[in-house]
DNA sequence: AAAAGGTTTAACTAATTGGTTAAATTTATG
DNA sequence: CATAAATTTAACCAATTAGTTAAACCTTTT
């Protein structure tokens, strides 16, 4: 066989890699166990380890995937054609849907970073210079009140997010059975424009 | 010496409790090296397990105690004496102090309740019926908008901690020096406050 | 001051776990 | 079909780490 990677991934390298992301998400590296992803995917440990060498290395790789899923739609607010918070509802629509498709990133991708900041320099944070041009241009022609940038980012993530890195502790303090505070996060999505808007909107 | 505990807490006792909340919210318990709580507060390690018994029921001890730190302001929102914003406000108040006192307690605690959602079940949830009723309340009397009290409450809680699970990513992604991010968190409290009137008051 | 009880330490143990190895098995190739 | 190469497995190894133990060391009490 060819060994330079022109050809798909093998069968068994994505059924590891995807066992690998639900036993990392689930546990964190630190109470991940190797042997425990083995049997996820119903495969041999040693396996593990002729694909990816390491568990960091495995860890890695899902870990900077699962970032790029985080971010990526961030990009959508640098169109600058499109009204502002038209933009910022696609980005919530956005957002929420991935959110939704991926429960258990938050706490994952906070802790380890939490954990591991060093993890952070191999990572493209270009975007973060543009956003801020963003925002000031339309705080500068007075579409939105002027605050820093930062509050503004933090806050839709952090109205976004919030319901889903509190879901166990929320549902068991408000005592909310599991398929009604899944049409809350449904639903939270709308609550989050609303919010956005109400909070940036000058006067 | 009484073996009853009605003296203080031992010195010693109280380095080690110090010395785990520590390295507990640094690494997370599978982490987390009893080692390393040792050297963090300059003792030997079977100290710890003379004390504490077990690395679970430190960790323990450490978690309940920081559980409760993270909720107690709560009950302050059940004054129904006050105006309900003036309410909030206080509450916001007391939570950036909080969290400026313990940055790194959030984390901890999400990831924890993620990777060990049974500990919920020892944990007293009484108030949040409580805190329902309250919310249903100012809605019937139309001093805030409909929406559901879960909306408000992880409303409150996202934008306030939000910046200081994000801070490493932030401060990277923004390329924020340190002074900067702190001053942003100290007046994170004074634009919840706004963010919150904002999107509860009617029309 | 000496006995007793509580505290601290160094050395040790057992179990877990990431990683290796060499053999077995399957798949591709001439 | 036979040979080579890639894949999969079981058994094993070395390192780490939670927890134990017995002796040394204080501190209090009589």
């Amino acid at each position: 066989m060819d060994n330079n990677n022109k050809y798909e991934e093998t069968d068994t390298e994505q059924k590891i890699l995807k066992a690998a992301a639900i036993v990392f998400e689930r546990d964190g590296f630190a109470g991940a166990r190797m042997q425990a992803i083995a049997d996820e995917c119903g495969m041999n440990k040693a396996l593990l380890h002729y694909y990816f060498r390491s568990k960091e290395l495995l860890f890695r790789r899902i870990f900077f995937a699962k970032f790029q899923t985080f971010f990526k739609d961030m990009v959508s607010l640098a169109d600058t054609e499109i009204d502002f918070f038209l933009r910022i509802d696609m980005f919530i629509d956005n957002y929420m849907r991935m959110l939704l498709a991926n429960p258990d990133l938050p706490v994952m991708l906070f802790t380890t970073i939490h954990q591991n900041p060093e993890f952070l320099q191999q990572l493209d944070g270009s975007f973060g210079l543009k956003m801020r041009e963003i925002f000031q241009k339309e705080m500068d022609e007075g579409r939105i009140i002027k605050i820093n940038p930062l509050h503004i980012i933090t806050s839709i993530v952090g109205l976004s997010v919030m319901p889903f890195l509190a879901r166990p502790m929320a549902s068991h303090v408000f005592k909310i059975p599991a398929p009604e505070y899944q049409k809350l996060l449904e639903e939270r999505g709308a609550f989050v424009k609303h919010a956005m808007r109400a909070m940036l909107k000058p006067i």
